[in-house]
RNA sequence: GGCCCCGUGGUGUAACGGUUAGCACGCGAGGUUUUCAACCUCGUAGCGCGGGUUCGACUCCCGCCGGGGCUACCA
């Protein structure tokens, strides 16, 4: 049985791991709910240490943290030997062996050794009986019959430790994984707690899972053969965690933004169009279909998709900006001759379209976007949007000369007041 | 301080005891183009440093430097 162990120095507290379990939902990478919390476990805990204390491997120790420096100041750093003590209050610490090594062996890394002489007998229940992480996760998954460990490169360290536990309870380890941790754009250490946001934080802003697999998966292994973009089970079937890398990466953004406009760009338009619609929470209706299949090709996240087609769904707002910009002295006259081609238009097809303003074009002999631009800002607001001719057919007949209409209506005003100023 | 891990362009990585050190993102230039993207072409930049070993080292060894982790009666 396999155990992904999380690295969060935060406590656990329910909402913490509610997130962490709807990030791995949302990431499709369920699993069989863990086992009982540790709180429920506290018996068990007990019983095993009791054992240990029967067996003479562990031990009660008065000392404090500070007596530990200070023991340790005397033998020169060397790893602190406690003395039992008959203190009831007392913490309890494992006793390490004298000499020798304690070796890990990692998928990854291949064996490290820790002598045993610099580590402490490291306290493994507290005062009041509570057994502390190392102890814990040594008894369960001893007791869960775990078989393998993948969890972050920050707990190679306590590795040892939770070696020593099972070797005194006299259980068989698990092979263990050490995944290099992964750090922000800042350099800094992306932690659990803002890993686990930030994978909700990728959902939100867009990304696809698929997507987000396949970047993950990248960041510490590649292939030898430079194949970057890979589907689910491509990766299932390649990906060897013998084979991932030993440094930490840098988590970066922008690639994951160009992986993911790949694969929007590969989904058939009913599964792009579901994605969308569960992104901005409508219906994936005809109309939200006909937008994104113009819009797919534009957008790299699904955040991107709504700015390119909401103008199909409501009425846009004008980009003051791109207003001034695009509407220059001839756009009242080329918008004029655009209103009656559209009006006159007998099908409202894109290539129709495309014919029927491309006459303009030459009979004004004017530039593409001398038209096309103004056209776009009459009808989505703004100056981006999808194709222009697949923009007016998506918005209809009706809406298109309409707003054509209010956009010449408004350049006429206005050239009026500047003529009369 | 002690113990441990890591170090190929800005980023993620590949390869190898002997190659012009490959690929991808980014960035730059050009092309295509109705906007934005996408796409095509070309270009940019790297083996942390110093010693060894070797005919030959980015690759093996040692030291240093740099980054990180553990060192809790935290998880």
């Amino acid at each position: 049985m396999l155990r992904i162990e999380d690295t969060d120095r935060e406590r656990s507290t329910p909402e913490n791991v509610e997130q962490i379990l709807d990030a791995l939902h949302w990431l499709e990478l369920d699993w069989d709910e863990g086992p009982l919390s540790q709180f429920e476990r506290a018996e068990r805990h007990r019983e095993r240490l009791d054992e240990l204390i029967e067996s003479g491997a562990a031990y009660r120790d008065a000392a404090t943290s500070k007596d530990v420096t200070a023991w340790k100041r005397e033998h020169g750093n060397r790893g602190y030997r406690g003395a039992p003590s008959e203190d009831p209050e007392a913490a309890i610490r494992l006793r390490v062996p004298e000499g020798g090594e304690t070796v890990v062996v990692d998928e990854i890394r291949g064996e490290v050794r820790f002598p045993n002489d610099s580590a402490d007998d490291f306290v493994v229940a507290r005062g009041d009986g509570s057994v502390v992480y190392n102890f814990a996760v040594a008894v369960d998954d001893a007791d869960m019959r775990i078989t393998e460990v993948i969890r972050g490169d920050d707990h190679l360290s306590n590795t040892p430790k939770q070696l020593m536990v099972m070797k005194a309870l006299g259980e068989t380890p698990p092979r263990f994984a050490h995944l290099p941790l992964l750090h922000g754009p800042d350099g800094k250490k992306l932690s659990k707690r803002h890993g686990a946001a930030s994978v909700q934080e990728l959902r939100d802003a867009g990304y696809l899972p698929a997507a987000v697999r396949n970047y993950l998966a990248l960041l510490g292994w590649g292939t030898q053969d430079d194949t970057t973009i890979m589907s689910t089970d491509e990766l299932i079937e390649r990906f060897d965690i013998a084979a991932v890398g030993r440094s930490s990466a840098i988590f970066d953004e922008q690639k994951l933004r160009w992986l993911n406009g790949r694969f929007m760009r590969e989904m058939d338009l009913d599964g792009y169009t579901a994605a969308v619609a569960r992104h901005l929470g409508r219906d994936p209706d005809e109309r939200l279909r006909a937008a994104c299949e113009i819009a797919q090709e534009k957008a790299q996240t699904l955040e991107e998709v709504w700015p390119l087609i909401g103008f199909l769904f409501e009425e846009p707002e004008t980009d003051e900006q791109a207003w001034r910009k695009v509407m220059t002295d001839g756009s009242l006259l080329l918008l004029r001759e655009a209103l009656e081609a559209l009006r006159g238009a007998k099908s409202f097809d894109p290539p129709e379209l495309e014919s029927a303003l491309g006459r303009i074009l030459a009979e004004q002999d004017v530039k593409p976007g001398k038209l096309y631009q103004p056209i776009r800002v009459a009808i989505t607001g703004g100056s981006i949007s999808p194709g222009i001719f697949e923009s007016l057919a998506v918005l209809g007949k009706h809406r298109s000369v309409e707003r054509i209409e209010r956009a010449v209506q408004r350049l006429s005003t206005e050239s009026d007041n500047s003529t009369s100023a």
